[in-house]
RNA sequence: GGCCCGUUGGUCAAGUGGUCAAGACGGCGCCCUUUCACGGCGCAAUCAUGGGUUCGACUCCCGUACGGGUCACCA
């Protein structure tokens, strides 16, 4: 057989050489150490938190050692392809705070390794193909996907490996040259088999997040090209990896078993193999057992999902990072200013088991995050939520800016601030009582306090109420009232001899809370007294008198 | 089924032959307190399992169980 002739035939509009291919992508100048990584998501439209998660290992890995981080789009499967994913994609990446150097963007490409488009390197990719092809390492393969099913019975049923290899390759793999032409000049689709060795050797390839791994080398025939010329994962990754000069290759440990293959390829072009880091699988909690997150069944592996709880970014990272880098939460208690870019992070330090995304830790963190936030940034972070999902707190928010900014301040200038707000969805339920307009009585007036207490206590109230009054003297005044009626100044008083009073201090002051903010569970009554001002004070209580 | 990866409290986990087996979230209790939060203190709770190796094993080796991945012209 005359590969060369095979070669021409099978791909007649090639003219570059890989040499050419290698110049034109030369060997990027970076300073030492430095590492070029990326993330290579398909456009399905669906962003989910493991693409996040593999995104910030790859981010820090390069942003830490000066490299390059960089965004290619993995769109070599043109049925799973939804219109606008790419944009989706950006969009989520941007709004996690996510950075490329270069890669592709909305509108086009930015960099000089690209396209940063799989679909677009079609011809980059029949180079090496050709190439292939030449030295027999690759060959066109007719097989219809009903004889391939054969195949798989057959095999199944011998107890043997399934796949196209050895033996199941010989029908393929011994057409001749005129047999190709023929089955080409008939229409008939082919693909582009990779030449395996039958073989029981092992590889050995050293994991930066696992340390060795040890896997049989790879004996199929597995596909290069698939019928309309688009390469499949492995071939493409290879050559793009290469060709884009990536040091590392950040993915899940899902591709841990194509490792072969792509091993193989490597070897068989000659080039270095970047290094590899597989990631653990997120996991979710579900009866007594771990299983992986699924699509369909859980909300939170989507993206979308926390930004439409409105979950703010840093909060992602920095429980991200406490599943990614187990000295995480240590670093964070000795270093509660800094932000969270500074942690140096590890590859040595990674999980290798399924970390499970607690939902809880997560909203533990996130109110951390936004109880050090200062408020004006919490301010501004909640409107731009509120903008795209709240329209009316948006509204509420611009319309009392100062009332707003004040509120958010309520608890917090002390030493051992407040941390009232875990997320924006849920700072609209907590703010609500701030504005007339959504303000609303939830709890109940005290069991303690009938409604004579209630009309009694809140018309003394309003009496002497002064709103110059500072914090001590208004408490004060709230005091003598507490006892005028008959209420225990000190809670344990009202415990020890219930029947000497009506109630306690604690009842009193709840009534005040309830009228106020609706809730007898809220911050301090005085500071909320000034943030609403003395007509909406004024008005809430006199409801009661 | 073959191949591969994994397994420390409810969860995230430190740990690399000698530790009373860190810490965090959650739970519970106490303290602080005009409520709730915040904060402080404390408690309960873990090395999947059976064999080795060793003076000594969470740590090293082998088996078992369990969980996960993969075996496409999907990534």
């Amino acid at each position: 057989m005359d590969y060369k002739a095979l070669a021409q035939l099978l791909f007649p509009d090639v003219t570059a050489t890989a040499e050419e291919l290698e110049s034109r992508f030369p060997k990027r100048n970076l300073p030492e150490g430095a590492c070029v990584t990326r993330i290579g998501p398909s456009p399905t439209g669906f962003v989910h938190l493991g693409n996040l998660y593999n995104a910030i290992i790859a981010e820090r890995i390069a942003h830490q050692s000066n490299g390059v981080f960089y965004l290619r789009i993995e769109d070599t499967d043109n049925k799973r392809e939804v219109d606008g994913a790419v944009e989706t994609l950006i969009n989520a990446m941007n709004y996690f705070g996510v950075q490329f150097d270069e890669g592709a963007v909305a509108d086009g490409d930015n960099g000089n390794y690209g396209p940063y488009r799989q679909r677009q390197r079609k011809e980059i990719y029949h180079v090496f193909a050709k190439q292939l092809v030449e030295r027999e390492l690759a060959y066109p393969c007719f097989l219809t996907a009903e004889e391939i099913d054969a195949i798989r019975e057959q095999q199944t049923a011998n107890k043997e490996n399934p796949g196209i290899y050895g033996k199941y390759a010989q029908k393929s793999r011994s057409l001749t040259l005129d047999e190709i032409k023929d089955n080409i000049a008939q229409g008939k689709e082919w693909v582009l088999r990779y030449a395996g060795t039958e073989t029981d050797e092992y590889i050995n390839v050293e994991d930066a997040i696992r340390g060795k791994l040890s896997m049989p080398r790879n004996n199929m025939d597995f596909v290069l090209l698939k019928s309309d010329g688009i390469p499949t994962y492995h071939f493409a990754h290879v050559v793009d990896d290469h060709l884009m000069r990536s040091t590392h290759v950040i993915r899940g440990e899902e591709w841990i078993s194509s490792l072969p293959m792509h091993y193989e390829l490597f070897s068989t072009f000659g080039w270095e193999t970047p290094i590899y880091c597989h990631t653990a699988t997120l996991m979710k909690i579900e009866g007594t057992g771990k299983r992986k997150l699924s699509k369909r069944k859980d909300p939170e592996l989507a993206l979308s999902y926390y930004q439409q709880e409105g979950i703010s970014p840093d909060a992602i990272w920095e429980f991200l990072l406490t599943l990614l880098n187990s000295n995480f939460e240590e670093w964070r208690i000795a270093n509660p200013e800094k932000s969270y870019l500074e942690f140096p992070y590890t590859l040595e330090k990674m999980n290798i088991s399924g970390a499970l995304v607690d939902l809880n830790k997560l909203r533990d963190i996130s109110k951390d995050v936004i109880g050090a936030m200062p408020a004006q940034k919490i301010f501004d972070s909640w409107l731009d939520w509120c903008k795209q999902y709240n329209e009316q707190f948006a509204s509420l928010i611009e319309q009392y800016p100062e009332r707003t900014l004040a509120a958010l301040n309520v608890g917090r200038t002390a030493k051992k601030p407040r941390k009232d707000i875990e997320t924006w969805k849920q700072a609209c339920d907590f703010m609500s009582f701030y504005y007339d307009e959504t303000f609303k009585v939830f709890d109940e007036m005290p069991q303690e306090c009938d409604e004579e207490t209630v009309k009694t206590f809140f018309t003394k109230y309003l009496a002497s109420y002064n709103h110059e009054d500072d914090s001590n003297a208004w408490f004060e005044k709230v005091r003598a009232i507490t006892e005028e009626m008959g209420f225990a100044l000190r809670p344990k008083d009202y415990k020890n001899n219930p029947e000497q009073y009506k109630g306690s201090i604690v009842h009193t002051t709840n009534m005040l809370r309830i009228a106020l903010t609706g809730h007898a569970n809220a911050p301090d009554i005085w500071e909320v007294s000034h943030v609403l001002g003395e007509d909406i004070v004024r008005g809430r209580i006199v409801k009661y008198c």
